[in-house]
DNA sequence: TGATAAAATATTGTTAACAATTTTATTATC
DNA sequence: GATAATAAAATTGTTAACAATATTTTATCA
């Protein structure tokens, strides 16, 4: 009478909290591409009931992180090369875009906003945080996109840069290959201060040229259970 | 005992057919922006259970044709200026990506394609059939994102093509403005085929300009009931 | 009359039970 | 032992009843 209860003696879970640990157990590639996601399980996991757990996976369906079959329940997507490719290809266009918008918008509030960024995610590099700096390097190009004022474009770069993570994943692997330079942002900034936009759009394409070269067909890989895989590893959290 | 039940006396409908024609009647300009969704309401009207009502309301609300409120229901969605403002600017922004696509891509099929469907567009113009001409209008716009090859793309230009009407009734009104002069899009395609770039973007920049231009603010509109709203003009049916 | 509070109604949100379907396990047959 | 049919279990899908919240109506008082 015990041990069955465990799983429900915890605090009980909003629906954005779970969409949000879901979310980040994909992208932390703690649970792979083609992930069975069982309603009851992950009900019983959070301690939620099973509509919520419904509403949250076909959210995540929306957003292209997890795919739904009608009557065969949902699995974590694995997006195609073609769609990887498609994904980075438009990023290259909306990334342009974004710094056109910015080269004329952009004033000093904003370059030496994007400075202080820059100094925080460099900061975490050198201390070896590349978890935090990841994290700060993907708002940086975050911040970029809410600088530009195009409510459109930055809906649809977080809609991207939702999804990368898992083309990254499904097709290249864990091989921390796939995080920004930083020296490429500094330049970036730099152009936009001389509202250089040639130069800016240039570093960009290049910065994004990068990670989109590596993209190729890898294996699968093993597999340990849901609830391990959900369970985030401490050394994982960012400071 | 009779007109109580007289509702229910009809077809059920799939969710994705109930979702089509509420979606329509919301393109169509017979739900007005604001309009409260009441979901008892709907799902008497269409003869199908509340909790699908539900979820078609959220799929709308997730392409911006709705807004949903916790505890206040749903409503036909009012679109700001600036938000059609933004939508327009990432159009040209994606329209010119796929020109660019098409142009080193296209052959003479997909030009052939195009300019059937742009005799197809200019007899029902000539015909007077102004709600047809409208369908195949827009089908253009798609048919180049689709013949582009990019699929992100196509979804990003799906999804602004699915929203722009509801921006353009909100803030300009139902005056016919709004449709597309198909002498450009003849201009398009003859720079396409001669890999003409340049005049193909500027074409349709022009072209997106033209309607983008007229967007002002316009006061709002008397509302009859949403019964009669819903229920299709026979004569604005495509042929 | 106009404002405020309370009650009644209407509407949205949640849940547990049930139905339908798919998946897994078992049995039967060759 | 392999294969196919059958039964059992697991899983997803739907619904009706209930709960929570918001809105409207009515009642009360200054």
């Amino acid at each position: 009478m015990s041990a069955q209860f465990e799983k429900n003696d915890k605090i009980k879970f909003s629906e954005d909290e779970v969409l949000r640990q879901i979310e980040q157990a994909i992208l932390d590639h703690r649970l792979a591409p083609g992930t069975k996601l069982k309603e009851v399980q992950l009900a019983d996991l959070f301690g939620v009931k099973r509509g919520m757990i419904r509403k949250v996976l076909t959210r995540l369906a929306h957003s292209r992180l997890v795919d739904q079959m009608p009557n065969r329940g949902a699995t974590v997507a694995r997006p195609s090369v073609k769609e990887g490719q498609d994904l980075f290809a438009t990023r290259r266009v909306i990334e342009s875009a974004v710094l056109q918008n910015l080269v004329t918008h952009i004033d000093h509030r904003g370059i030496a906003h994007l400075r202080k960024m820059l100094r925080r995610e460099q900061k975490a590099y050198q201390r070896g945080d590349s978890a935090t700096a990841l994290t700060l390097s993907v708002d940086f190009h975050r911040e970029l996109a809410a600088l530009a004022g195009n409510s459109v474009l930055e809906e649809y770069l977080h809609d991207i840069i939702r999804r990368t993570p898992l083309v990254i994943l499904t097709h290249l692997g864990d091989d921390e290959q796939n995080r920004c330079r930083n020296q490429e942002h500094e330049a970036i900034i730099d152009a936009l201060e001389k509202h250089d936009l040639k130069t800016a759009t240039r570093v960009m394409q290049q910065h994004l040229l990068h990670i989109e070269s590596k993209i190729q067909h890898k294996p699968e890989k093993p597999q340990a259970d849901l609830a391990t895989l959900l369970r985030r590893q401490p050394e994982a959290v960012q400071a």
